[in-house]
RNA sequence: AAUGCAAGCCGGCUUAUCGCCCAUCGCCAAUUGACGGUGGGAGGAAAGUCCGGGCAACACAGAGCAUCGUACUUCCUAACGGGAAGGUCCGCCAAUUGGCGGAACAGAUAGUGCCACAGAAAACAAACUACCUUGGCGGUUUCCGUCAGGGAAAAGGUGAAACGGUGGAGUAAGAGCCCACCGCCUGCGUGGUGACAGGCAGGGCACGGCAAACCUUACGAGUUGAAAGGCCAAAUAGGUCACGCCCAUGAAAGUGAUUAGCGGCUCGCUAAUAGGUAACGCUGGCGUGAUUGGGUAGGCUGCUUGAGCCGUACUGCGAAGUACGGACCAGAUAAAUGAUAGGCACUCCGAUUUAUCGGAGAACAGAACCCGGCUUACAGGCUUGCAUUUACU
């Protein structure tokens, strides 16, 4: 039940985990993103993975066009992000998306999905 | 019916699957969270942040100066640099009555400054060409040329601008020198709330332009913005109190404080007072719990019921106002309001079986405390009015 869903808990908002995840975390480049990539940032260890989708706004100056690139990702994040549910340590992650244009929702969700397998791939090492 | 212009309105609809934010109800857990039900969830510009307010904090005797802004009139408004109605001037159309558009439409008789180039001359005017005329000289002697002087702003030419315009009379030629009309100036009535309009009388006319040069006049303006402001408050370190343990001292009981000063200031030294003891000495440390000031992370509030919206009636030329009735209509915060797949409706292109098929497109744009305006962007559609053309009666 509610595999799908991503709800509050599961977004990235504290300022103080973002200034963290920028400062230690690790990253890599798939075009057309940029991966942020912290595991297990305090001890306490959080029940679930935590995401924080950028779009820069010099790159796309109106909101509208932010907002439907945010959209996609999301979208193409909740319908796979069962492939990282079950790994040992959960993590905070930020995707940067780096293109200069505007992607169709199938090319972002194969993309999110080979993302994902990377991650999936980092922690199991 | 088509096209154009103007004004106003709208700014795709729907089904399925999977989701997001808020409110509320139920149930389970009892800070709050999970699950389920119900309801609500971007705009006409939410944009630019260009004006004006509300609200909030801080500042603030009064007056003046400086700075900035505004500038035809009357009204609307919480207010405005916005709007309505009107006036004046200019332009275009049409043709005497209007229609449309524009205005940086206070002041040049407060003062200072500037007026390039061209042109003879650009501000107490001025004689280049041409005109009229006097005298001298010469010649081809009813005239012409040349030199010196006088008259004259009518004609030419320059310029953004040349010191009223048109016509007449007048003159050697001319000139408001004189006359008529127009314009201008001064004064006095009339109409209008007013900007102004129009009338009468007088004056030959003086007073160039630029204030988008400084400036003058009148009116207005405190600063900062929701990251304002208010409240609660983990963790860590600190203060206080209680208890326990260790340590110091003493035979034991007990005691192990306070204040001030100085320094290299988590401490140390000095002094005074106090506790306790016969007296000296001593006047330290650690842990646990409670409580507490400030306050970080974080949270709550501000926050959406409002100069608001919808409808009706009345008042007003209108902007708008008044009365009555109705509904509650986003509240996010690394920031929700969506994604995917169909269908319908719309536009364009192609094909034909002429009402079907295939393909493509679908604007500008995303609330962030709230309002009133302005400006800018915008596919397509609807309504009304006006003009033109065509068809029918």
């Amino acid at each position: 039940m509610g595999s799908f869903t991503l709800s509050k808990a599961e977004r990235l908002s504290k300022e103080k985990l973002i200034k963290e995840l920028f400062d230690k975390g690790s990253s890599f480049y798939l075009y057309p993103f940029k991966i942020l990539y912290l595991a297990n940032p305090d001890k306490r260890s959080a029940a679930v993975n935590q995401l924080l989708i950028t779009v820069s706004s010099r790159q796309f100056k109106r909101a509208v066009d932010r907002n439907l690139i945010k959209r996609r990702i999301r979208e193409a994040y909740r319908l796979q992000k069962e492939m990282i549910r079950d790994l040992p340590q959960k993590g905070i992650f930020s995707i940067i998306y780096t293109a200069k244009e505007i992607l169709p929702f199938a090319q972002i969700r194969s993309k999110v999905f080979l993302v994902l397998e990377k991650i999936k791939k980092l922690e199991v090492q």
